[in-house]
RNA sequence: GGACCCGUGGUCUAGUGGUUAUGACGCCACCUUCACACGGUGGAGACCGCCAGUUCGAAUCUGGCCGGGUCCACCA
């Protein structure tokens, strides 16, 4: 048997993944009727640069459950998508191609995405190739793709009939500077000094208040004042008018909750909109109809009175002069506060307020919190991340965004009668700024307003359980696809993909889109802290890849369990490199003795040990796997390669594969064929983790006898309960309690692993019978020239002792 | 402010009522080359964050405190 000297994992992961793909290893079989399915609701990382550090953490955590499922013998269906639909790959091209989209035309914006991302992708997609991903590649699909977005707008014409969609008047942000929308994702808090306004309102008592405000621009679209019930000063006040100045509008005096009374004077007014608080404000005030003295443009309109045209920054000056003049300015108070703003261009955002999509949902909050009760959570408390979410939703869900790359939505608006038309399923997909609808409206118009506005990012990506299993519709198979077996996914968005997952899923097909749910951590830098472009300790998974195998980068990503955030060293990947080659070298040297193995049994009692040994670690690592505690299989299989089959058990066989005109042939034979059982059972239990290595080794040596294609479609190894015999076991703590102190008594005089010993005299509670089958053994691995056994009584204390003469 | 997670040798980490408290890296000493020095053997190194309580017994359970982190909400 010819093995190279060392591992060349270079070469050796271009190959095999190319074999892979070729051999078709990892492919889904939607013909196969006999099969269990695990399907496996991949997430679809976000095309916006390149892959990190923390997707090789969660995808490998992912894959090593999948590859476990796999060899368990079931027909995986593991897809592979790409999210590009979102703001953040809008982003990316304007960065990429430097424009900017709202200076282009829609058309030509979007055919730019999507011919940049067609370049950028398979790029993209090989670092997941790269990592040892086990997805089925050829099941593939990108949230701005024909199919997503047909499937996308399909949901969105479904819950419109099924009455759960409406429109309606909302506050979005904007940056006035930018005179564009703004999401959350792109502000940024900053701390800033401002004014607390200190401004004197008279009230119809004839009493004179003061409230305090760092919007006092704002004063044209005051639609309430507010104190708290609790606070003493106020209190007899609730019900009554205030006269506004300068407007000499009049509003109502309210409690409302939020207000402070240790916060500036405990007296506020609410503007439409100031800010969250005011939003707020107004969902608990029905019947308060907000002005809206700003447009999409950022400057007050013909509401605002004088101020007309004016942005936020203009007003302010100007009404906090005319206040001054008017004498009820008290005074201006120096605070500091955080304040939102566009992290592009450090502009306040404001809130104006225009028409949105809604899903009406929050009737539903009781229902949300059973489905996510009947998720399988791993680990268990991050359903506690659910529930808060879902406690803490105040609004319905606002699909619209006001961006010009998307899935858009599928209608238009009758210019004559402002009917809403939805375009038919069967010419999905459809742009309304290029398509219009095939009929007339019902009041006869045929001229119509498209919608402009695009679906929300996540109203698509909540939809990947049904654009992954559609591309099999047409298959009977289809049917036993959904609910899906797995959802694997990272802990920060628990409240957006997750939970909208859950809710769409449900509103269409009354059923959860899963079973389980396992959630992964994220990689910290070697201090624990998160990786962040800001910080510049972010860790570039490509460079370290030229340095490691990836099987090592797995080894540390395996290492931590769900849920758990897990600091990267540098040296976590040497401990796994040391195991590649540990492997290496172990199955090079068993590879050597094995060349004439044909099969036989285990016919001696340290070879039965090492096999009870094997049998129990089967069974463990196979019980921690089911429970989706990789890490702690691994640890398993580790302990026991490691200690328990390199560094006793080969340096005991040794004897007896080298000698065996001393020892017998039929004493070889039995460590032949533990040897080959054994490795055989180790690389398939590192395989989900070591997908590379344990597959250049099997394909090096096992394939020939077992004749399956890859060690990744041999089944997960058995193990029978009775070889795991209690008589064996205790033969092998004798073992390696010999072994032990034999060494050690050596180390201790400086003297070589190889120096004979002259006497050694044992005492245990086994057998004897089952002591001298194990003594030719101890004798010859410990180099002892006499090896004596005494049989302690059942009673004794000590279970083992010994007596050593050098 | 609300919720959750975590605090174990120098560093990272396993362990969720009874263990001489796991392993890795690092450190010290020794051993060589017949699988592997990316190796082997042995060793030093932990009052298991702090304080109470429950228990025959607590790293492990309960309460409080201190420290770190994450998600959500953030004060006109």
């Amino acid at each position: 048997m010819e093995v190279s000297h060392v591992y060349d994992w270079k070469s050796a992961e271009v190959r095999l993944q190319e074999y892979w793909e070729k051999q078709k290893i990892y492919a889904f079989d939607p013909d196969d009727k006999k099969r269990e399915i695990y399907s496996v609701d991949t997430p679809p990382p976000t095309v916006s640069g390149k892959m990190h550090i923390g997707h090789a953490f969660s995808y490998t955590q992912q894959d090593v459950i999948v590859r476990y499922k796999r060899m368990k013998g079931f027909n995986v269906f593991y897809p592979f998508g790409t999210d590009d639909n979102g703001l953040a790959t809008n982003l990316m091209i304007e960065k990429l191609k430097n424009v900017k989209a709202s200076k282009m035309e829609r058309k030509a914006f979007v055919k730019l995405c999507i011919d940049t991302l067609k370049e950028i992708r398979p790029g993209f997609i090989g670092d997941w190739k790269r990592i040892g991903l086990s997805a089925d590649f050829s099941i593939f699909y990108t949230t701005i793709d024909e199919h997503s977005q047909k499937i996308s707008q399909e949901s969105f014409i479904e819950l419109y009939h099924k009455g759960r969609e409406y429109r309606k008047e909302a506050p979005i942000m904007i940056c006035p500077q930018c005179q564009t929308a703004i999401a959350q994702v792109e502000m940024e808090d900053v701390e800033k000094e401002s004014n607390l306004c200190h401004i004197k309102v008279k009230v119809e008592t004839g009493e004179e208040i003061v409230y305090a405000t760092t919007r006092p621009e704002l004063l044209p679209a005051c639609v309430g004042f507010s104190v708290n019930k609790s606070d003493p000063r106020y209190k007899h006040l609730i019900g009554k008018k205030v006269k506004l100045p300068l407007t000499n509008r009049e509003v109502v005096i309210s409690h409302d909750d939020s207000v402070d009374p240790a916060y500036g004077t405990g007296a506020v007014y609410f503007c439409t909109y100031g800010g969250v608080e005011c939003i707020e404000w107004l969902t608990r005030h029905p019947g308060v109809e907000p002005i809206n003295i700003m447009g999409i443009n950022g400057k007050y309109n013909e509401k605002a009175g004088k101020y007309a045209g004016m942005t936020s920054n203009e007003a302010r000056k100007e009404i906090v002069a005319d206040l001054e003049k008017a004498g009820v300015l008290v005074k201006l108070e120096k605070i500091k506060h955080a304040v939102n703003v566009h992290e592009r261009c450090g502009t306040d955002i404001e809130y104006v307020a225009t028409p949105q999509w809604f899903i009406r949902y929050l009737d539903l909050k009781d229902d949300m919190l059973e489905w996510g009760s009947e998720l399988n959570w791993h680990p268990e408390h991050m359903k506690n991340r659910y529930n808060n979410w879902v406690q803490g939703l105040k609004w319905d869900w606002c699909i619209s965004r006001q961006r010009v790359f998307g899935v858009p939505f599928p209608l238009w608006y009758c210019a004559k009668c402002g009917e809403i038309i939805l375009a038919d399923v069967k010419d999905l997909p459809v742009d309304p700024l290029v398509d219009k609808p095939k009929k007339a409206c019902k009041c006869g118009s045929k001229q119509f307003n498209p919608e402009h506005d695009m679906l929300d990012t996540w109203a698509t990506s909540s939809l990947t359980p049904q654009i992954a299993t559609s591309l099999f519709k047409d298959k009977p198979i289809y049917k036993k696809l959904l609910p899906m077996s797995l959802r694997p996914q990272a802990h920060d968005i628990i409240s957006f993909w997750l939970f909208n997952t859950v809710v769409k899923s449900q509103l269409h097909y009354d059923k959860n889109p899963w079973k389980d749910v396992v959630i992964s951590g994220w990689a910290l830098d070697p201090h624990g802290r998160k990786m962040s472009k800001s910080k510049g300790n972010i860790v570039d998974p490509q460079i370290v890849l030229q340095k490691y195998p990836a099987d090592s980068l797995r080894y540390w990503a395996a290492g931590s369990k769900l849920g758990d955030d897990m600091p990267y060293q540098e040296k976590d990947l040497v401990t796994g490199v040391k195991t590649v080659n540990k492997l290496w070298n172990a199955c090079k040297f068993g590879f050597m003795h094995l060349e004439d193995y044909k099969q036989g049994n285990a016919t001696e009692a340290v070879d039965q040990w090492l096999l009870a040994e094997l049998h129990k670690v089967v069974k463990e690592c196979s019980a921690f796997m089911d429970n989706y505690e990789y890490a702690r299989a691994k640890l398993e299989i580790d302990k026991f390669f490691w200690i328990t089959f390199c560094d006793n058990y080969l340096e005991i066989v040794k004897d007896r594969l080298y000698n065996p005109a001393k020892r017998g042939e039929e004493a070889r034979r039995s460590a032949q064929y533990t040897l080959y059982t054994t490795l055989f059972t180790v690389l398939k239990l590192f395989a989900p983790i070591m997908p590379y290595i344990t597959e250049e080794l099997y394909q090096i040596y096992f394939k020939k006898k077992e004749k399956t294609e890859s060690v990744h479609i041999c089944s997960w190894p058995s193990f029978d309960a009775d070889m795991i015999d209690t008589h064996k076991l205790a033969a092998g703590k004798v073992i390696l309690h010999v072994l032990e102190h034999a060494r050690r008594a050596k180390s201790e005089q400086s003297k070589s692993l190889k120096a004979p010993i002259k006497k050694m005299v044992v005492s245990a509670k086994i057998e004897p019978d089952l002591f001298s089958a194990i003594s030719e053994d101890l004798k010859a691995t410990t180099m002892c020239e006499e090896l004596l056994y005494k049989k302690l009584p059942p009673k004794s204390e000590a279970e083992i002792e010994h007596d050593i003469i050098l």
